[in-house]
DNA sequence: GAAATGCGCGCG
DNA sequence: AAAGCGCGCGCATTTC
């Protein structure tokens, strides 16, 4: 560990272990509320100062930074960076007896992660402080490599404190959609039920719904010429197996995804923790791994339920990729109807479509790329309504197509054409080439084209997500918390007395608050959108409303 | 018997 | 209505 002056100059340095790394860190915290610690791995260093009740204001987060900075087209000399050995390495984490765990250094060849020395990372801090520096709009790469180290300290502090999950509410839900838990092994009530009315329909009691190969033999043998087993295909098919067989597929998944099994592992002391990944898509948005916290059905949010006492306040963005599209474009009449809270209204207002729902249909074939189809139909009335936003994305998908980069708004960029995508279009120029390696070629490359078309509004969205998550998070930290006898203690040692985030999906948040501070925390939410906003996109006037609310209730029961 | 692949479906 | 972007997961099937 190494303190630095504001000014570089080195203060002092001594080598430390996790937990006394926690307690100095919470004194300097007091001392300097404003200090930015460096480090190798958020990831692998925070969560082990949550559990010990240490909350970090604000961080530079060597790992991500360095991926972002070593690739960007906005770094002048990224291949300096890139020659920095392996900074972007995923370390393994730290157990909890601290490295001792994971000893790798007897071993130098089994050793994947980066150097582990300060002289090291003090090195790479100067590399990548000189990369913004030397970038041609160094502000914009400041803001994200701040906005990412934001974003690597709330996954770990959304872990921590976790989403309040009533797990009973979730069983009743199981039990009213699917009947009652089997004692073991066997499929519940009504799913064994819909099973059998199917395989009776099908006239076959041994046939096999799982399979997608041989219930499609099953359906032929009916006379139902299905082509494959998706629901939007069956769907059309005029059979009295057909509701049956839907209905058996959406309890099934229900059961699999979301059943007994997932809270069993998922939820613990009335929390979900899923683990969030920052960046853990290549346009910046987070992944998760385990519990599917990208993917609970709508159906069972009921089951998050505020800790007695407290409330969530549930946020989301209106259109935030057209919004952001809009900006980035600086498309006056596309952020005119982007004005207040229905953007699809006012596209249809200003007569560039006749229904909302074409409107819709148009912008996302218009951000994804669609050419056939409604969507694809309506597009280019979009381009003659919004010539500035719809050339913005085109730029983007022609660059793709030949091959280039594109870059989002902050500066991440698009990773390089494959050597096998380069390859495919260069044998399809050759002389030798046939039809059909042409054709694969330019698949190949409309394929990309949609990739980068995308890349750019979706890698801008995930910029304006993480700048309102970071807004959202330092003004929460000045609301006072409140006596321990209205604590909220699982929601970790950290977050037991104060309003704390809860949960992050992309252009959703949700904050755990104690009541008294729930009008409070509604309003910061909203500031911290417009924050976000003005941060990125300075003054062009475009509005990112939410839908918001605060529960009413408290725990169930 | 483990790992990779394909399908289907949930989310944004 | 089910194409046009990005994910993770469970299951069945294929491959090593």
């Amino acid at each position: 560990m190494v303190r630095l002056a504001p000014d570089g100059r080195e203060l002092d340095r001594r080598v430390v272990g996790t937990a006394e790394l926690a307690v100095h860190v919470a004194e300097r915290q007091q001392a300097e509320p404003g200090a930015r610690w460096v480090w190798h791995d958020t990831a692998r260093r925070y969560p082990a100062m949550l559990d010990a009740g240490v909350r970090v204001g604000r961080c530079h987060d060597l790992r991500l930074c360095h991926a972002i900075l070593s690739t960007s087209s906005s770094v002048a000399r990224a291949a300096d960076l890139r020659a920095a050995t392996q900074w972007d390495a995923v370390a393994a984490p730290e157990g909890p007896t601290g490295d001792a765990l994971f000893t790798l250094a007897d071993d130098p060849a089994a050793r994947s992660g980066p150097p582990e020395g300060i002289d090291e990372a003090l090195a790479e801090f100067a590399r990548q402080r000189a990369a913004i520096a030397g970038a041609a709009d160094p502000r914009r790469l400041e803001i994200l490599c701040a906005a990412e180290s934001a974003g690597a300290l709330i996954a770990a502090e959304l872990r921590h404190a976790g989403l309040p999950w009533d797990a009973a509410v979730h069983e009743d839900i199981l039990i009213a959609e699917l009947g009652r838990r089997p004692a073991a092994g066997g499929l519940p009530a009504r799913v064994a039920e819909l099973a059998a009315a199917v395989r009776a329909q099908l006239r076959d009691p041994q046939a096999n719904l799982d399979s997608p190969a041989k219930l499609l033999r099953s359906l032929h043998r009916i006379d139902i010429p299905a082509r494959t087993t998706a629901k939007w295909e069956l769907r059309d098919f005029d059979h009295p197996v057909i509701e049956l067989l839907l209905e058996y597929k959406r309890l099934h998944r229900l059961l699999t995804a979301n059943g007994w099994a997932w809270l069993a592992e998922w939820v613990h002391d009335g929390r979900f923790r899923p683990v969030y990944i920052p960046a853990g898509v290549v346009t910046g948005r987070w992944a998760a791994s385990g519990g599917g916290a990208l993917q609970i059905p709508r159906q069972l949010r009921e089951a998050m339920r505020a800790d007695s006492g407290w409330r969530l306040v549930v946020a989301d963005v209106a259109q935030l990729e057209p919004r952001v599209l809009a900006a980035m474009a600086r498309d006056l009449a596309l952020a005119e109807s982007a004005r207040g809270h229905d953007l699809y209204a006012g596209i249809v207002e200003r007569g560039a479509v006749a229904e909302r729902h074409e409107a819709k249909v148009a912008m996302l074939g218009a951000m994804y790329g669609a050419t056939t189809g409604d969507s694809g139909r309506l597009v280019p009335r979009l381009r003659r309504t919004y010539p500035r936003a719809m050339e913005l994305v085109d730029a983007a998908a022609r660059a793709g197509e030949n091959g280039e980069q594109v870059s989002t708004w902050l500066g991440r960029t698009s990773p390089p054409a494959s050597a096998g995508w380069r390859a495919r279009q260069a044998s399809a120029a050759g002389e030798g080439a046939s039809a059909a390696d042409r054709d694969r070629a330019r698949r190949a490359a409309g394929d990309r084209g949609r990739f980068t078309r995308n890349f750019v509004v979706q890698g801008t969205a995930a910029e304006w997500a993480l700048a309102w998550l970071g807004e959202v998070r330092a003004r929460l930290a000045r609301l006072d918390p409140v006596p321990t006898a209205e604590a909220a203690p699982r929601s970790g040692a950290a977050f037991a007395r104060v309003p704390h985030l809860a949960f992050f999906l992309h252009d959703e948040l949700i904050v755990h608050t104690p009541a008294r501070h729930a009008e409070a925390v509604a309003e910061i939410v909203r500031e911290a959108a417009q924050a976000a906003a003005s941060l990125l996109f300075g003054d062009f006037p475009i509005d990112f409303p939410l839908d918001l609310h605060i529960s009413r209730t408290g725990a169930k029961g």
